[in-house]
DNA sequence: AATCACTTCCAAACCGCTTTGGATGCCGCA
DNA sequence: TGCGGCATCCAAAGCGGTTTGGAAGTGATT
């Protein structure tokens, strides 16, 4: 059934029966009712690739998944941020396409995306310093909003992030202020914006308080259990290990609490740690009372919003960027204490 | 610039341009080489929404993420198995559709995307037991592959699975093996058809020794960090608690471990544990020696075999259904050991 | 009665490709 | 010389919608 057909069944002209579907004035109320009447009991949808064509929009945002060939790591956050724009999407009409593509083709995708006219924008992902996607999308001409920021980008851009330095420079302070001063650090891999955004927010509370930070305890790795329970590990292996974990992930978290308690120490009593939660629907931090102390900021919301930004950009090509900074609040849990007295 | 211009520039018509582009046969060999030199010289792609309109293919694949509104779960191993499907998809330039809508309308959802002419086909995720989406797809005569199988279907369809009874059958002989007779169950939810056969492989292999499993010693529920810790903290406290558990996840074993280590005990000497290990990429099973003994096998590796199927299908629709059984590995880590003797 | 402004509808062009059904020219062969 | 067959190319008709530019009809106004 399409619109020709149920135009002929209605004795009208297609023109009518399009304007009558999509709200238009000039066709009469009672007109429109019967062909609105008549699509429902005929159960008439218009086609999507016709719609696409006539109008040259695509209906389409566009995610690119750049996969390393080596380390195939797809980023935890992904699924719920995904999540999140996802519904945004559905509710306007609009399609989400998923690109996974190898790394080294992930210019040559955007390209395409613009080219073909498969999509209206794109959401950058996991941008990282001065990272050279912005000004590939600025060139190419595709509408886009940055998940995070990347500094060192000279263009304007629209971004939606949360304030990552605030909130580790916060969950620092929380830890000084229990009376810990060796606190490791248990960070991202440092070419990624926001570990960068994180480090200093950490580095500058701890300079507030005039510490310097020890290098031999900060580590950079990715998220994983694995790497934040060897980071972990080797820190609580120093002479001086530290007393507390400032940690970038639940995930990581975990890796961080299965290296404590293997030394035989109890995490909120011998060491206090810290993570930064996403707040992921399949990794909640505990029911009632949180599991870890944490500097939270849900990520599927931050994905919504993103979403948001995106199609009112597309609608309103030539607008100024828009940006929107998410403070992360600091929840207080049972991984965190005073800081041991000295033996 | 699009196939017009581009004939017009080479003085040749859209059709031959058309058709050298595409490798059909009727066109000279030296006018292909000019006119590929050219679309490559100007930079040109054919439009995405136009060739989908001429041809009545929409070159893409859906999958459908159904929210339930309270508890917002998206499942962990989606984002492996998305992007061992993506990795197919783009290869054989079809495109990948999340539709991520409320559960209350997946079936509107489903149809509509066949009457919209949205895509060629769909992956359907987390089969449930009497699964009525299968019969709603095969009533929309809309192509699919099911990630997993829905015990009580009666209608032949194609699927990829993981063999799970067999997976936890040998999961628990090995348990008993070690000595343990008390062997809790830390499942999925039991109305997913994965859960209900790795709860058949459990009580198969305890009933083939003689053992009627315990209710005390079975749960079900979400595969969450703290859905894992409440399933055995609950089994710990019992008069008799288990020496071993058998667990539906990498993420609910965390929780599982955490249980353990909360009442000092040590997984792997007091208690043993095997998890099931989809072989996350941000969830690895540790490097050289696994954390966990566990029955692996790869959800990306799957993703990528149940698009490769689905695009058989799409390509072949007449074909008889195919299906595909994985088996998984039992691998050997440090989660479990023989069964302490009796106090 | 003629004019004008609206309302309501339609024919046809268009979006950018694919594909059908020739048309043209050339060659070999009878 | 005439004709069939082949290689090569093109005009035009789709695909299923949207949108432009009228046209017809109605009622009010002069």
């Amino acid at each position: 059934m399409n619109l020709k057909e149920l135009a002929s069944k209605l004795g009208l002209s297609p023109t009518t029966v399009s304007r009558a579907l999509n709200g238009y004035p000039e066709v009469n109320e009672t007109t429109r009712e019967r062909v609105m009447a008549a699509a429902k009991r005929h159960n008439y949808r218009p086609n999507t690739r016709a719609i696409r064509l006539a109008t040259g929009r695509a209906l389409a945002v566009g995610h690119v998944i750049p996969i390393a060939t080596r380390h195939e790591i797809v980023n935890p956050v992904f699924a719920d941020f995904i999540s999140g724009a996802g519904e945004t999407y559905s509710r306007n009409g609009y399609d989400m396409i998923l690109s996974v593509v190898p790394d080294e083709s992930e210019e040559e995708t955007y390209r395409d995306l613009k080219l073909r006219g498969t999509v209206d924008g794109v959401i950058l992902h996991a941008p990282r310093m001065n990272d050279p996607r912005i000004a590939l999308l600025v060139e190419v001409g595709l509408p886009f909003v940055v998940h995070g920021r990347a500094t060192g980008a000279d263009l304007p851009y629209s971004w939606v992030d949360v304030n990552n330095r605030r909130a580790f420079q916060r969950a620092t302070e929380f830890l000084l202020d229990l009376g810990h001063t060796r606190i490791g650090l248990v960070n991202g891999l440092e070419f990624m914006d926001f570990a960068i955004r994180r480090r200093t927010g950490f580095t500058d509370a701890l300079a507030a308080r005039g510490l310097t930070p020890d290098p031999a305890h900060m580590a950079s790795d990715e998220m994983t259990e694995v790497a934040g329970y060897r980071a972990a590990r080797a820190m609580l292996l120093l002479p001086t290990p530290p007393t507390a974990f400032l940690v970038a992930s639940m995930i990581s978290g975990m890796g961080v609490r299965r290296a404590i308690e293997e030394r035989g120490l109890q995490m909120g009593r011998d060491v206090s740690v810290i993570i930064h939660d996403d707040d992921l629907s399949y990794m909640k931090n505990g029911d009632d009372v949180p599991i870890f102390t944490a500097t939270r900021s849900s990520v599927r919301e931050a994905g919504r919003i993103a979403a948001e930004m995106l199609l009112a950009i597309i609608a309103q090509p030539d607008t100024a960027p828009q940006t929107r900074l998410l403070e992360a609040e600091l929840i207080i849990g049972q991984s965190t204490g005073p800081a041991p007295r000295k033996a």
